[in-house]
DNA sequence: TCAAAAGTGTTGAGCTTACACCCATGC
DNA sequence: GCATGGGTGTAAGCTCAACACTTTTGA
C-alpha cells in the first residue's frame, strides 16, 4: 500500500532541514458597521491601506505587518489593528493561512486574522494613506486580498448566526432594536422585531437592566452583554484573544 | 483617536523587513475509523510518529515538515499524508496555524491540516516508527500536539453533524447501516435508524443504487454519493484540495 | 389624539424525537 | 417458522415565521 517514492515519514519540528526565503506576514480584515448618508441600513467597511513599495505599490491592501520572531501570532494582530485604528478588537479571531506559491513574487505565508471593533470606537485617522471601504464595493486590492475579505464577509455572515459576535460591534448597554440592527446590517435582510426578541431572550447571553433609552417614542429597554456566556471563540488553544 | 507610540501602518506584503529565523512546518491529523477487537463500536484514529531528533526525540507527534519554497500549503499537507500513509486524502481540510513563540525551542509557525481517509484503504505501515493510536487515548505527544489533535477532533466532531464528510470515510457504495455507524463512532452515540434514514433522505446528498448488500439477514440498499453536491469545505479560494 | 416604536399573543408549517409496526431474508 | 436487521408510519413536542394586537411614549 505504500507508495514507492515516498521518503521517511518526518516528524514535525525536525531540526535537519529549514525552509529559507519564506517569510510569515499577518494581516487582519478589521469589520465594523457604518452608516452612510442616505442608506437605510449601516453597512459593514472596513480598513485599508495604501501600499507605498514595490509589489503593487500604490493599491489598497489589508493593514498587516511581518511576524515578529518574539511575537506571538495573535499579538502580530492586535499591533496591526493598533497601528490601523488606534484600538483594541472587542473580537479578534484567526481566519486562515494563505500560502500560495503564487500570491507574492517573493514566497510570502500570510497569516490572516478578523477582528471587530465598535462603529462609535472608530478612528478617524487624518492619514492620507488608510481609508475605510463598504466591505460589499471594494477596488481591486493588492494580491489576494479581495478574496481574503471575500471569505472574511462570508465567516462574519455565516458566525453571527450561531454565535455571540454581535455584541462586539455594541457599547455595554444597548437595545433590542440595536441589536437586531446589527444583525439586520451584516444579513443584509429585515429580521422580524417580535421574533427576534424572543428568539434572542431565549438564550441566556443578555440581561436585562432598569434602564431605558428615551427617543421620540416608547422608551426602549437597555440590556447589557451576560459575560459568563462564552462571548466569542477562544480559538484552540482556549485563551482569550 | 490614534494612539501616540503607534509606527504609520504598513500594508501587508511590504519588503522593507524580514523576519529572520521564523519557520513555517506543515502537520497533518489523519483521522479514519478503526474497530478494535471487543469494542462495539469503531473508533476514531490516527497515525502518529516518533521523532529522532532533539526536540523532544523519542515522543510521537504528528506526521508533519518543512514546508517547500515552491510547495503550495495543500501541497505540503498532501505530501505528509503520502509519506506517512501512502495514500490520497478523501478530505482535507486548514484547521490553524500555530506559532506561540514558546511551542517550541526555535521560532516554528505550524500550519496544521486535518483529513480523512478511509478505513479499507489504510495502509499497515511496518514502520516502527509510524504507529496509529485511538484519538480518544493518546499519549504525551511533542510541542502542544495534543491540544492540535484535541481540537481536530472537536472540528471534526462539530462538522459531521452540518456538512458531509462523513462519506470520506466510506467506499463509493454503502448502505444506510454502514454511513450510520461513522455518524455513531464520531459522535458515540446512538442514532435512531429510522429518523436517521429520513434526514439523510432528506436531502439530495444520496443516490439509490439498483444493488443491495446481501448479509445475514435482509439486503439493504446500497446508496451512492451525489457528486453535485458540495462535497466538502473548499476553502476560501473554492478550489478542490 | 395620533404616529411610531416597544412589546405580547396566536397560529400553522416544518422539523425532531420516540417508538410501534411491517417487510424480507438466512437459517 | 423465527430471529434480525431493513424499512415505513405516526403522533407529541419543539422551533420558527408570519402577523394581529396591545402598550407607552413624544409631539
Amino acid at each position: 500500500m505504500t507508495i514507492t517514492n515516498a521518503p521517511a515519514p518526518r516528524a514535525s519540528g525536525a531540526t535537519s532541514s529549514v525552509a529559507p526565503g519564506t517569510r510569515v506576514a499577518v494581516s487582519t480584515v478589521i469589520f465594523t458597521l457604518r452608516r452612510s448618508a442616505g442608506q437605510e441600513r449601516a453597512s459593514v467597511a472596513l480598513p485599508l491601506v495604501r501600499r507605498q513599495s514595490d509589489p503593487h505599490e500604490g493599491q489598497w491592501a489589508l493593514p498587516g505587518g511581518w511576524l515578529d520572531i518574539v511575537e506571538d501570532l495573535d499579538a502580530a494582530a492586535s499591533r496591526t489593528l493598533a497601528e490601523t485604528t488606534g484600538l483594541a478588537p472587542s473580537y479578534l479571531e484567526q481566519l486562515y493561512a494563505f500560502g500560495a506559491v503564487d500570491r507574492s513574487p517573493t514566497r510570502v505565508v500570510s497569516i490572516v486574522y478578523w477582528a471587530l471593533i465598535r462603529p462609535d470606537e472608530m478612528a478617524d485617522t487624518s492619514d492620507e494613506n488608510v481609508r475605510w471601504f463598504d466591505a460589499d464595493d471594494l477596488p481591486n486590492l493588492a494580491f489576494d486580498h479581495n478574496q481574503i475579505v471575500a471569505y472574511a464577509l462570508w465567516r462574519l455572515r455565516n458566525k453571527v448566526g450561531y454565535s455571540q459576535i454581535a455584541h462586539g460591534l455594541l457599547a455595554d448597554e444597548f437595545t433590542l432594536a440595536e441589536l437586531r440592527e446589527v444583525y439586520e446590517s451584516i444579513l443584509r435582510r429585515k429580521l422580524d422585531p417580535a421574533n427576534f426578541r424572543r428568539q434572542v431572550e431565549g438564550t441566556d447571553t443578555l440581561l436585562p437592566t432598569d434602564r431605558f433609552r428615551k427617543g421620540s417614542h416608547r422608551p426602549a429597554r437597555l440590556y447589557r452583554f451576560n459575560q459568563d456566556v462564552e462571548l466569542a471563540d477562544r480559538g484552540p488553544l482556549g485563551v482569550r484573544p
